[in-house]
DNA sequence: AGCAGCCAGGAAATCGATTCTTCTGCCTAC
DNA sequence: GTAGGCAGAAGAATCGATTTCCTGGCTGCT
């Protein structure tokens, strides 16, 4: 490990000099080759600052906690993929911390958190671990941006368009000529969930089909769960004739509850699914879906984060470009 | 944030005291009832030493880099899965670093590895990428765990037995009578995709069958290169039966491709692939595949890593337990 | 000549925890 | 009565980078 001391030798001058001069201090008055010698040294001993002396000094790691419930999620894995190049580019990386350890182990919370082992905290407000989390966050004052949910003022969050992506879903359907459309709610307290409802009550009401409680179930995030609320809602007395599911893992449970009930689709029922993944392109029948800018999320949520860090007021952001768009497959088609 | 100051002062010792009763130095000679007023004082103002300033101390930061190409990939995913609580339990976080970023850009390299921001690196040796960070890597003396690759000696790596697996999916396909059986393989310069075409090579063998170059092809890691490998693979002369396909992203591009040859699986062809993810279940038809102990592989690499970064000698570790099983699902079937 | 002012760079304090060394009473044993 | 020993704890150096405050020497002006 080559430290600035030893640049310093090297280049026959003060260590301050090296630091100066890597940092970009606009006081610094230095001749051309005393700044040769030095960025010399630093290439011949391929010095980079210790991060953990420099972090110690400014007080500022330079890593960002990311606390996701789920890495098999496809939707979390692209919202990463979105956050990560993002942190690399304002001088961050980031850190996995466990959700679940956070709202509930107080060593692992105390480490990172007061330990002062990040400089802010990406979360995905999901569960209610997550909340516990918020809660206990808060009196530390670190720098946090709750993912993918509409906040109140006083936090940051950053958003995407739910309610009208979800009301570009249900459009389509009546497009189609359904009129019995039914849709299974992610669940839960979040904004997720009711703007999705309430994308789907726009578009019905704007085209005067009324809202039905009948129509309406639980999908849940996971294929289970879809697979269950499907099933569900077709034991009722009003079957629908197209669904709009909140989540894709649920959309994709669904497909194959509506097989096992003997449904074909689309021709039996229409399926569309929310958040464009790969699965998508592989389940039988190809799904539908509305596809939204998760990896411009994720950047946003790393650029709000960023700025938090730095000082300034929070932020609720909604990314809303690129616009939400219909990605439509093979498992939405004309009413029977 | 709370500092050792703070809490000796609280406590009415010197920093000293309160840092060897945190650390637990065994040469501590302490009165029972200023043990309790520290230990108080450090309940009180809930204090966790600075990551920082321990980390220069130490000259060790707690955190392990990890290098996957691609979050999206649900076995990366997997393995993640293992090596979070993992390294958790060993008292260090996981950081998650580029593994292209890492392979090209210079100012990332020497920030995370020459800047000690990693006490060790896990990486999975796929890309010509990952060939770079290796080679970049050695001279720094970093530790580095090559993650579900076996590895020559000086190196340490951590694999499943993905021959054994490929000779156990292989069989499955004779089990049900085929005898020409296509295997699709990975590519690169790899061990897994050797092993897994050995696996398939030592099954025939087993079984009497010889084992024919025009079966064999191409199937990479994702949907389409899979696609693209059944289908110049259904073009040649001689058509198989079955086909082991070397991945589960590949095999589900199979599925497609089989289809759009107007083929139905498994009753023209059978297709199994290879690691269980949640994908395999919900494609159509659900997918046979072999599963490996991807968690575990996780878990033990970071053990591996951390023994190395504790001093210890490199090793190369097999993780058999629990052995490769078949999931059959309704992918594969009798010989037509 | 004398002095202000600038140029180029140096010295030292600091961040917080760890760890090695040293110190102070008090008790015991000879 | 005093040296020695030990329990119990304080002090100080250190890790490496940053940053504030200085300094020595030269220039130019009066």
């Amino acid at each position: 490990m080559t430290s600035i001391t030893e640049v310093a030798r090297h280049a026959g001058v003060s260590p301050s000099i090296v630091s100066r001069l890597l940092n970009g201090d606009p006081t610094l008055r230095i001749r051309t080759d005393t700044r040769e010698r030095v960025l010399a040294a630093v290439e011949e001993l391929d010095y980079a600052p210790n991060h953990a002396a420099r972090a110690l000094r400014r007080s500022r790691v330079g890593t960002i906690g990311l606390a996701v419930p789920d890495m098999h999620n496809p939707v979390y894995a692209t919202i990463l993929e979105g956050a990560r190049p993002a942190a690399t580019e304002h001088g961050f990386v980031l850190m996995l911390t466990d959700l679940d350890d956070l709202a509930s182990d107080t060593t692992t919370f105390r480490r990172i958190v007061r330990g002062g082992a990040i400089d802010g905290l990406l979360l995905q407000r999901n569960s209610t671990a997550a909340g516990r989390v918020v809660d206990r966050v808060a009196p530390s004052r670190l720098p946090l941006v709750i993912l993918n949910e509409r906040v109140r003022s006083p936090a940051s969050g950053v958003a995407v368009d739910d309610r009208a992506a979800a009301r570009l879903a249900t459009r389509h359907l009546i497009e189609h000529g359904h009129t019995d459309i039914a849709h299974l709610r992610l669940g839960g307290r979040n904004s997720r969930s009711r703007d999705r409802q309430a994308g789907w009550e726009d578009a019905l009401r704007e085209a005067g089909i009324p809202v039905s409680r009948d129509l309406l179930g639980h999908g849940g995030v996971v294929p289970e769960t879809g697979y269950r609320g499907l099933t569900e809602l077709l034991a009722r007395d009003r079957r629908p004739t197209a669904v709009f599911v909140g989540s894709v893992l649920a959309a994709v449970g669904a497909l194959a509850a509506a097989r096992d009930a003997g449904l074909t689709v689309p021709d039996d029922l229409s399926v569309i699914g929310f958040h464009d993944t790969w699965l998508a392109e592989h389940v039988d029948p190809p799904l539908s879906v509305v596809r939204l800018p998760l990896e411009e999320m994720g950047r946003e949520a790393i650029r709000v984060l960023v700025d938090l860090i730095e000082g300034k007021p929070p932020q609720q952001v909604m990314v809303s470009t690129p616009e939400p768009t219909l990605i439509i497959r093979s498992s939405t088609g004309k009413v029977p």
